[in-house]
DNA sequence: TCCATTCTTGTCATGAGTGACAGGATTGGA
DNA sequence: TCCAATCCTGTCACTCATGACAAGAATGGA
């Protein structure tokens, strides 16, 4: 062959720049002369590079769902045995905290809005957390049945999720706390495994 | 004087079709133009009467804004004595129903992730809310403190937004009957003024 | 009737964003 | 040296949304 395939590493360049913008504008509002000057580069190396919009779009998105999947994976293997709190703490704290990625995530939101393959992905990368939380509620003895784990489940990433979306808009300053709090009484309430009996005013040892 | 004023009638009518342009396609992607051909007059009319693009949102959000107030305030006066417990279940079968608001409620947020008066605004909104909650939580007698009711009022609110986002994404039919019990059991599980004897548990702190 | 006010229509210039493409430059291998 | 793949540049035409405005029509009061 001939000259060196640069191809990798402009769309890497290019993505960034993206996001940048994203970041600032957002997407609707980023036009691929936006990405082009962030990225340093001309317009039509972008779209030699890119493709058109909406392929950049696609590159995004899938960027995105991939980059939160793994963050998502990775809080799995932490090392020693991890309980149910452990794992909602990590879900406050980790999850979704991360300014750039979480304003991108935003915007696809957004887009599933109208967006019925988006509103797919986004279900089933949230359907993951869910069934990652009643796994280890199984494990833990917790619930009577595989139903009301997950109903416990799904209130607890709805707390998460909200309280997010209330942090942002800076409801008042500390009362991530207080989410996390509930969202532990959530767990401490359930019923234990088996014997049926309530935990209810049991202090998780 | 002279010729009678249409003003009122046609922001009206113009209002009207913005929404359902709104809906259908998104805030950012409509234009005059959409909302000209949907409300059945010549874009230089819509021009006329409401003046320029930005001057259209700023009304369309005011209407927002004010509806979601009212749909709010309305709440209050329910007939009988209301308990914490009613106000819970209202706001999760009344407050985020309606879809076309709901629609276009969720377009504020998105404008809030970059406008700080949105931002503001929406603060003030569920600020009241919350204020609402507290309040009849001391009626009722419960929670420990002003700091713990707002702790938990915070808390439910975020599960409210929560469950509606993840309503709307379809993951899983029924869940917003959990949530609503996750709700209650939060109620539930606050101490009681005064006494300083717990409804269910304490083990808080 | 006249007229000031308000509403209505149609058209225009401008600018932004996009997709397309012709042609040049660079590079490693035959 | 030559070649072919790959990368890069500049420019063009097209569409679309916007703001501006000139000119006309309707209406109720003086």
């Amino acid at each position: 062959m001939a000259r060196p395939q640069m191809g990798d590493e402009r769309r890497e360049q290019i993505l960034a720049a993206f996001e940048t913008c994203v970041m600032r504008a957002g997407l609707a509002k980023t036009t691929l002369t936006d990405v082009a000057s962030e990225s340093g580069l001309p317009r039509s190396l972008v779209r030699y590079h890119i493709g058109n919009r909406a392929e950049m779009v696609d590159l995004l998105i899938d960027r995105m769902v991939e980059r939160t999947e793994d963050g998502v994976a990775r809080l799995r293997p932490k090392k020693r045995a991890m309980t149910t709190h452990d794992l909602v703490d990590v879900l406050f704290t980790n999850t979704f905290t991360n300014d750039v990625t979480n304003t991108v995530v935003n915007e696809l939101w957004y887009l599933a809005e109208r967006d019925d393959n988006m509103r797919d992905r986004l279900r089933a990368m949230y359907g993951r957390i869910t069934r990652m939380l009643t796994t280890q509620m199984e494990k833990d003895g917790l619930g009577s049945s595989p139903q009301a784990r997950r109903d416990t489940a799904y209130a607890i990433l709805s707390l998460t999720y909200g309280n997010e979306a209330f942090q942002f808009l800076g409801l008042q300053g500390g009362r991530r706390a207080a989410a996390l709090a509930a969202a532990r009484t959530l767990v401490d309430t359930m019923t234990t495994e088996g014997t049926g009996t309530k935990t209810k005013k049991e202090k998780q040892k």
